[in-house]
DNA sequence: GCCGTTTTCGGCCCGACTGTTTTCAGTCG
């Protein structure tokens, strides 16, 4: 039983008692809760132990209660009573967009309907527009709503959410009358899933932005067309919004769009005890009702006595406790990255070539990068015997003398058996400049069995770095059963870094555990994984994770210079 | 149900939109 366990017991109860048309209060009080609990990366279970499950945010009395009688018996009392109180598949109704759980309860109270596909069938027939509240036009929402949940595709991924907002905004701010333009909502917050694609425009001919947007080359589709938001289908097929806001009220907008919704709650929170009133407009003073700002963000923050912080930290984990002391992290920056520690060439599995791949890195303005490809048990990315290793490491020097003062590390991304040991004798593995180690196969093992397996691989001397440490491909593959709280703390008592990797569907580590690792003392390598040229620049989207994450230039290997990581990974060598 | 530089009780973010309404409830972001 887990966090992630807890957080969805604590969010159903929240929507029963919705649907049940509970005090929204209450409801929220358990959203909030179980919210907490999603973005905390230590143990529930060890929380509870320690008798702190109350100085988690939103957790009183009552949910701790609750959550010590889950956690011990597996089971909860109230919510076995509540889910006998209402009845089943009404839940399902509410993922239909227009239905909330007042009108859900109602249809399925005065019909019966406990499933979409009943809903359908009773919406055809024109039964629900004989129910109080509803008409003609609800019921064709609903059928039209339907329909676009079954064609509806899921989260997208910020590597591809973004490059299709950055193109929209590179097409659109050229326009004479667009002032200003941002993509904003979770793309800004750089999460890794995106809902919607949201971009905000500053002019003062809104009708003509509008008019621009939808004759853009990309469009496929215009969803709908009005003067100041329009929706627009790519040919790519992903929906963008776009709104265009007066320049004076871009930075309230702006913050506002951009979230999170967490955040903003909070935001008016601190506005109402300050006697002022917060909204996608400005800021007012209540009383005169006169307008304090909102041209920019940072005025926005400054009125409220913070100070203005990055998008991506704003989740409402703590940020702005910490804006409000001036203690905010100085977060890590994309420029402090000196280079890449884990890429990928046609070596084993990769697309360029050795050559390429360095080129492409001091393009990139890198110090240096390493070399890692599979090693010999991966055979399906055809990993390398150690005579190729050998080669290889002859055309790296070659390489490193045409290069200098730009450095090849050559490294290796090492398989871990299932036994947790690795694919090559120690004292192949010692002739590597760096060796990052990673799990392929074995994910069925119990919890125990792969976290012990990690552990014993970090264990050799010769393991620099941990890649991809969940082995989660999101949408794709849950992570391996694993006991990463202690596989941090073994890399930060050993030295060996964790990896952020840098490729979009991985994220790997998430955000939540990077700072946790921050938190236990450890060392975090920001890498992308490349298998192409191209994807060095992914680089990005690790970045992101670290900066959501908390983490600052000094928490990172990669943010070393070339010098202090030599240093770092062989203190004999640069001693002798 | 939670929480406290107003409070241990009485608040709890704000505005827009839609459809159903003769003044507002429900839903959404």
């Amino acid at each position: 039983m887990g966090n992630r366990d807890v957080a969805d017991l604590l969010e159903n109860i929240a929507n029963l008692l919705e649907i049940r048309g509970e005090n929204p209060y209450r409801v929220r009080a358990y959203r909030e809760a179980g919210r907490h609990i999603a973005n905390m990366a230590e143990d529930i279970n060890k929380v509870a132990e320690a008798g702190r499950l109350q100085d988690i945010p939103g957790v009183g009395e009552s949910i701790a209660n609750k959550i010590r009688e889950f956690l011990t018996t597996g089971r909860l009392a109230y919510y076995e009573d509540l889910k006998r109180q209402v009845a089943p598949g009404v839940s399902q109704l509410l993922e239909v967009p227009g239905l909330g759980p007042r009108k859900a309860q109602e249809i399925n109270r005065a019909l019966g309907i406990t499933s979409i596909a009943e809903l359908e069938k009773a919406a055809r027939e024109h039964k629900l527009s004989k129910l109080p509240g509803i008409r003609e036009k609800t019921e064709q929402k609903i059928l039209r709503e339907i329909e676009r949940l079954q064609q509806r595709t899921r989260r997208i991924l910020l590597g591809v959410a973004l490059p299709a907002a950055e193109e929209v905004v590179n097409l659109l701010k050229v326009h004479p009358q667009v002032q200003r333009i941002d993509p904003a909502g979770s793309i800004r917050r750089m999460k890794e899933t995106i809902g919607d694609i949201d971009v905000l425009v500053a002019s003062t001919k809104p009708v003509e932005v509008m008019d621009a947007l939808c004759s853009l080359r990309i469009v496929k589709e215009v969803l709908a067309k009005g003067t100041t938001k329009s929706s627009i289908l790519t040919r790519a097929n992903l929906q963008i919004d776009v709104r265009v806001i007066h320049p004076d009220e871009y930075g309230s907008a702006l913050q506002y769009f951009t979230g999170s919704k967490d955040h903003n709650i909070a935001l008016r929170d601190i506005a109402i005890r300050k006697g002022l009133k917060l909204n996608e407009y400005g800021i007012f003073d209540v009383k005169t009702g006169r307008r304090l700002g909102g041209e920019t963000e940072e005025q926005v923050y400054h009125i409220l006595g913070l100070r203005w912080m990055p998008p991506e930290l704003r989740e409402n984990r703590g940020e702005i406790e910490a804006a409000a002391k001036g203690k905010l992290p100085k977060l890590i920056e994309i420029g402090d990255i000196r280079g890449d520690l884990h890429v990928h060439t046609d070596w084993s599995d990769g697309t360029d070539s050795l050559d390429d791949m360095v080129e492409a890195a001091l393009e990139r303005g890198y110090e240096y990068v390493a070399i890692t490809d599979h090693s010999i048990g991966l055979g399906v990315a055809r990993g390398l015997s150690v005579e190729r290793i050998r080669e290889q490491r002859r055309i790296v020097d070659q390489l490193n003398r045409k290069y200098a003062p730009f450095m090849i590390l050559h490294g290796i991304e090492v398989n871990i058996r299932g036994d947790g040991t690795l694919d090559y004798d120690d004292e192949v593995l010692a002739e590597f400049d760096i060796v990052t180690a990673s799990i392929h196969s074995g994910f069925g093992q119990p919890r125990e069995k792969i976290t012990a397996r990690i552990i014993r691989a970090m264990q050799n001397p010769n393991v620099d770095a941990f890649n991809h440490p969940r082995g989660r491909l999101i949408g794709k593959r849950e992570g391996y059963a694993v006991d990463l709280e202690a596989v941090i703390r073994e890399g930060a008592k050993r030295g060996v870094a964790i990896e952020i990797n840098s490729q979009p569907d991985r994220m790997d580590l998430d955000d939540v555990w990077a700072r946790r690792a921050k938190e236990l003392g450890a060392t975090l390598v920001i890498d992308t994984d490349s298998h192409s040229k191209g994807q060095l620049d992914f680089i990005r989207y690790g970045v992101a994770v670290a900066r959501r994450g908390w983490l600052e230039r000094s928490d990172v290997l990669n943010a070393l210079s070339l010098k202090d990581l030599l240093k770092r990974l062989h203190p004999a060598r640069m001693a002798a």
